[in-house]
DNA sequence: CTGCTAGAGTTGGTGTACCAACTGGGTTGG
DNA sequence: CCAACCCAGTTGGTACACCAACTCTAGCAG
């Protein structure tokens, strides 16, 4: 009874146009019919019509483009195992996940020195200003770019050492783990916290993002038990990928 | 130079009030200025002010209704720790997350017998139509929708047992591990799968979401061994809520 | 003082209109 | 045969307009 008939006619519109689209009536990549088509259709002005498409949009559930009818989206995400990501690095299990799908990954990175700002410094433990080793990766599946990676490490650790600089030296592009443990500082844990929103417009252009798409953003720390080692700012496309995250169920103890 | 100034003009409209929501010179919960303020203000139409606030509203920045100035909203999730949620059930860790930011929690539970549909049997490897015991939750924060939850567990398995329903009987709101526990089959793995969309209208009905809301779809498996135990699947609204998941990085091994 | 009412003010839904930007296909020219 | 070009068709951005639904407040009645 509550969407029996949705009140406003662009609803209308919206929920036929869904439903032959979730129901593949209408096949991914296909045509829609013209504003004037669907206007006719129903009786109201492109007005109107416009309104639904605007909220199908939104739904990320059709592309515009001007001078060409709306088309059907289709949906094919990656998926992200974070238990492999952290065997290897942010850029082999990403290849990992892309060959899985028929895509040809690629990423590119850029290290440099910095300073730690405030957010970083508190997940780091370290002081507002410390330095910080910053590496930004911007990964790709057939020349898309799929995700953004902003990493930090506290140069108080790894000064000196053979992995001063991420994807330099013998062990470039190890990843995290093998690249700490080389230097005796074996992580034990790797904590990510997520949520989904939708992209600011800097986002959008970065991430070549069509309207109606959330990204997820990941924040990430890596311990050596109390030691934060390593902190992340993760972007990625919500429409391209899904994340997988295993939990092993401790063993029976005896708590109660 | 790449948004120097956006090139049409709600989107310059959108950016400046952007702008000053990011900035907290607007405060969550203050109104925004009148459709024919901003409109003199930048010399346009309100057509024009009116597609800069459907922007804005997209992306989750503003409330607005009928009748009274669109306000700023105010971003204050909880956080949603998937390794406490696996010690005990789906409403006592909810309580836990919700207790700590100061909010009311509550579930609501429905169980019923029902017939393994394609994607569940699948999940718990049975033969579709096969019996299983469906549970739908819903929880709540200050009485708001939060997380629609809907679990099925293999009546093969849990038939005749104590915890054939979940929520009744000596272990009633005790959560998948323990409940399971209790029969000789302890969990031994919990898998999330999750991605982020935008909410279908049936959806936004259920979680009362304001537009520009995604949602968060959690498919959730537990295993004992290779045996699927219970599979749910978790919706929530993304605003409401951050998940942290925490890996256990193994301890060195001889592994190349 | 409280409660109700009426009215002003504001937003959301819809119609109409115009033009620039772009697509796609057919036509022309090399 | 291929490339450049042009044109019809379609969409996106914007302006103006009208009305219903709703909020909020001031004023009135009790």
């Amino acid at each position: 009874m509550s969407d029996g008939e949705p009140a406003h006619m662009y609803e209308r519109i919206a929920a036929a146009l869904r439903d032959q689209i979730l129901a593949r009536s209408l096949a991914p990549g296909s045509k829609l019919p013209t504003r004037e088509e669907i206007a006719s259709t129903f009786g109201t002005s492109q007005t109107t019509v416009r309104q639904a498409l605007d909220l199908l949009e939104s739904e990320g559930l059709i592309n515009r483009g001007r001078g060409s009818a709306p088309t059907v989206r289709l949906y094919d995400p990656l998926i992200r195992r974070a238990a492999l990501h952290y065997r290897s690095d942010p850029g082999a299990p990403f290849a990992e996940e892309a060959i899985a799908t028929e895509r040809v990954p690629r990423y590119s990175h850029n290290t440099r020195p910095d300073r730690a700002g405030l957010e970083v410094a508190h997940r780091l433990k370290i002081g507002v200003g410390d330095d910080v080793m910053r590496t930004d990766y911007v990964s790709y599946a057939n020349d898309e770019p799929m995700m953004l990676t902003n990493s930090y490490e506290p140069l108080a650790i790894t000064r000196g050492t053979p992995i001063e600089r991420p994807e330099e030296g013998p062990l470039m592009g190890a990843g995290i783990i093998d690249r700490f443990t080389s230097i005796g500082l074996r992580p034990t844990s790797v904590v990510e916290r997520l949520h989904a929103r939708m992209p600011r417009p800097s986002e959008v252009e970065e991430l070549k993002l069509r309207p109606g798409i959330p990204v997820v953003v990941i924040v990430r720390r890596s311990f050596c038990g109390e030691l934060p080692l390593e902190t992340a700012d993760i972007l990625l496309a919500a429409n391209q990928y899904k994340l997988e995250y295993a939990t092993t169920v401790a063993p029976l103890e005896d708590d109660a």
